[in-house]
DNA sequence: GGTTCCCGCCAAGGT
DNA sequence: ACCTTGGCGGGAACC
């Protein structure tokens, strides 16, 4: 269990009597403090013997990737405790991984703590939706303020926010960067209800939080090899995301995926054109996915440039330096 | 001192 | 009732 190079063989049996120097009889209580006393005569694993980096979820995702690659033959039943054991982790931290690759159609909920291993042979097909949705969303235009935010997912927020996510890169021009800041505020709507009945301290906690959930989306995601984290930006200090589109395992060179400059025709996947519903199934969790007749039923939301919070004028700085970044970026 | 994001609590939903 | 799934935010590592 604990990878401790200093326990090298089975512990010496004590009894307890040899440790306590008494043979007369102990209470349950002094029972405990004795079992205690005797537990400190062993060397105490470290709560973690990994670092922080060690346990990315983008590592993370990377191993898994080496038990399930994305370009595999076929598909594969996965069990997630067995995974969660094979890779040294809790279930929990499964949950975060192929909740994203479910969103990008890696894998499908077959069963209690079965999924069914697709890898990235859905991949191509399922950007070509995406990027129809995100067009069908006018993410391009809701970036630029023009156009109603999507409304709120209720459930699978952690799947529908990746899928949103990678459809702003698929709207945008190539090499378009993109920070989290700028996605959050245009992937979640916070702008209608909400807006009215939170304190701004709530809507600020609320903000960080997707935040931090767009944070394990891009590991994931980098993993995969669909996005790639992007430094050396002095006066944005925060990394900004770029698509590039590419399986970074992969051997076939002709694994292309869309890309935000070539047309979604171009593609010619061997699936048909996914449904719009992603989280197909009878769960009410997986039911929410932002069909276009449901984003067009929504009010139109804050006008452009009117920062009413705060999180909008850091946007708006962000958006300005950002176009500069991309108007210098892209060729 | 701000950013990044691991960790695990706990509630919603499923069986 | 118990189990599984996953939203969520505290807080610590990292820069």
């Amino acid at each position: 269990m604990f990878e401790d190079d200093s326990i090298v063989s089975t512990p010496k049996r004590y009894v307890l009597t040899e440790v306590t120097n008494s043979s007369s009889y102990v209470s349950p209580t002094a029972n405990l403090k004795l079992l205690t006393n005797v537990a400190l005569h062993y060397p105490t694993p470290p709560p973690s013997t990994a670092h922080r980096k060690e346990k990315s979820l983008q590592i993370l995702c990377d191993k898994f990737l080496d038990l399930y690659p994305l370009l595999g033959n076929g598909t594969m039943e996965l069990q997630l405790d067995c995974t969660a054991a094979r890779l040294g982790v809790e279930k929990r931290r499964m949950y975060d991984i192929i909740n994203i690759l479910e969103a990008m159609q890696c894998a499908v909920h077959k069963k209690k703590n079965t999924y069914l291993w697709h890898g990235a042979s859905r991949l191509n097909s399922f950007l070509k939706m995406l990027k129809k949705q995100g067009e069908n969303l006018r993410l391009s235009e809701v970036l630029r303020g023009r156009a109603p935010k999507p409304p709120a997912p209720k459930h699978k927020t952690l799947g529908v926010l990746a899928q949103r996510f990678l459809m702003l890169f698929l709207v945008e021009p190539p090499n378009r960067l993109i920070n989290l800041e700028m996605a959050v505020s245009v992937l979640i709507d916070t702008n209608s209800k909400s807006k009215s009945t939170l304190s701004p301290e709530q809507l600020d906690r609320q903000h960080k939080s997707k935040v931090r959930r767009l944070y394990d989306i891009a590991n994931v995601l980098i993993s995969i090899g669909l996005i790639e984290k992007v430094y050396g930006n002095s006066i944005l200090k925060k990394p900004v995301f770029r698509y590039i589109g590419k399986m970074k395992k992969t051997e076939k060179p002709d694994m292309m995926t869309p890309s935000p400059n070539t047309p979604v025709s171009v593609y010619q996947g061997p699936q048909q054109i996914t449904p719009c519903h992603v989280f197909a199934g009878r769960s009410k969790r997986k039911l929410e996915f932002t069909s276009v007749a449901n984003s067009e039923k929504l009010g139109v939301t804050t006008p452009p440039h009117t920062p009413s919070h705060k999180w909008d004028e850091i946007l708006l700085v962000a958006d300005m330096e950002l176009t500069r970044i991309n108007n210098g970026v892209t060729v």
